[in-house]
DNA sequence: AAAATAGTGTCTTTAAGACATTATGAT
DNA sequence: ATCATAATGTCTTAAAGACACTATTTT
């Protein structure tokens, strides 16, 4: 064998936590909403008193993953430690590990995203000694400073929940169990410019059609209306689009 | 800090290598095809005649990270060497980290898929001394048995390239750079059911109107059909399709 | 009454679905 | 002439897009 191999210095799990902000919210009106990323900042100095790497800057929670541990569950448990946050939906979608990404040695990082829903975001203000932690609203996280390749994996998970919330049922957990159609449209707004979904008649209409979504029988709300307003709920139907059928 | 971390044992980089494979090919038909994964037969004994740890199952192609690569370029160069493939289109889709996953130690293992057409294929058949290395359709490879958690990896590498068939252009990796409709079907009818897609002349039809598909102006075969047959080619639009616009 | 949001009526346009028909060219 | 495949014609049905209109309820 003439390769020389190396076993890497760490293994960490980084955590794109995302989350829905009510920007305003007057009584009977619909919601205007951003969609945020939770980071931290790294402290300049550490518990020795020297100056900490990448100080100051701004990161992705996150740590090392321990020793009877998963990546996952160390993401899930770094969240809790770092923020106070039960998660909800956490998932991997990415692997970070150019040699040289961290100073300190090969550090692969496990990255994953999690969403959570306005109400599980309260437990952080709980939570709050944090002056370190700040949510930004993802059309503006790029243009910090940003610790390690982080910059890398922010683009990523933004691609990716760009594409969960269309593409999937994952913005159920950026709302109620029961919402209304502007509160879906409200979320879905913070990531797409499609007429056919920001147009209000054209989607109050096919927000009735949509299989994975159903209505909740004789329950209304008066959260984003004067006029009582009808409450859905997701299903469990999954659905895949093909590009290859449908309309353009 | 009360946790105790530890660095992982290896570090490894596993490859779903899938191609297409025509079954059948009467001179002017269209052809009838089958989506295949390369898997190696572990060894049984090692080069100092000890047994081998899970020798004579079968297994994805893959190997340590050297020094100086990342998992995906340590994945492209172990494919070239193991079965003479020069890859197209390889891709991180997970990464397996359970502690006890592997006897040998803690190893994480980054897995990747891999997209060759029947064209690139040919180069194993040449460099062939490996009676070691076979294809299998992908609705018989998780009947075999196979190596540590590869069952596992293969399930969520065929999901993947399901839906990666089917969501994005993924198809073009599988097929010449000019082909016609039925070609196009025959690659798709491996991953679908769906009789929008498998209908002759709904298909044939639907083509001519998917952005990021265009006809080749002029120009045919006689590949499929004693008739001249029109050929198209994917252009560079990318596509994506929101659950929750079009039709159900 | 005014204002705001929800929801429907309706007309036009477009595409899907189904089925039949035509076109082509090797044998 | 036959056969298989490609490609189009055409009718029906369903949904998208556009825009106007109605419904509801607080202020």
């Amino acid at each position: 064998m003439t390769k020389k191999y190396r076993t890497p210095d760490g293994y960490t799990a980084d955590i794109a936590v995302f989350t829905i902000v009510t920007e305003e919210s007057k009584p009977f009106t619909p919601p205007v909403m951003s969609l945020n990323l939770l980071l931290i900042e790294r402290a300049k100095w550490n518990a020795e008193g020297e100056l900490n790497t990448e100080g100051g800057k701004w990161a992705l929670p996150g740590g090392f993953v321990g020793v009877h541990e998963n990546a996952l569950q160390a993401a899930v448990r770094e969240l809790k430690e770092e923020t106070g946050i039960d998660c909800v939906h956490m998932k991997h979608f990415g692997i970070y590990d150019e040699p040289g990404r961290d100073d300190r040695g090969w550090i692969i990082s496990n990255a994953h995203y999690a969403i959570i829903s306005e109400d599980d975001l309260r437990q952080i203000k709980a939570n709050d000694d944090a002056s370190d932690v700040k949510l930004v609203n993802i059309n503006d996280v790029l243009q910090l400073e940003l610790a390690f390749d982080h910059r890398q994996i922010i683009y990523d998970a933004l691609s990716v929940i760009k594409s969960e919330l269309l593409q999937t049922t994952a913005a159920k957990n950026l709302l109620q169990d029961e919402f209304t159609y502007s509160e879906l449209q409200a979320v879905l707004s913070t990531v797409t410019k499609d007429p056919a979904i920001l147009n209000e008649q054209a989607f109050a209409r096919k927000i009735k059609s949509l299989p994975f979504i159903e209505k909740v029988e004789g329950k209304t709300t008066q959260r984003t209306s004067k006029k009582a307003t009808q409450l859905y709920r997701f299903n469990e139907v999954e659905v895949v689009k093909p590009i290859y059928t449908g309309r353009y």
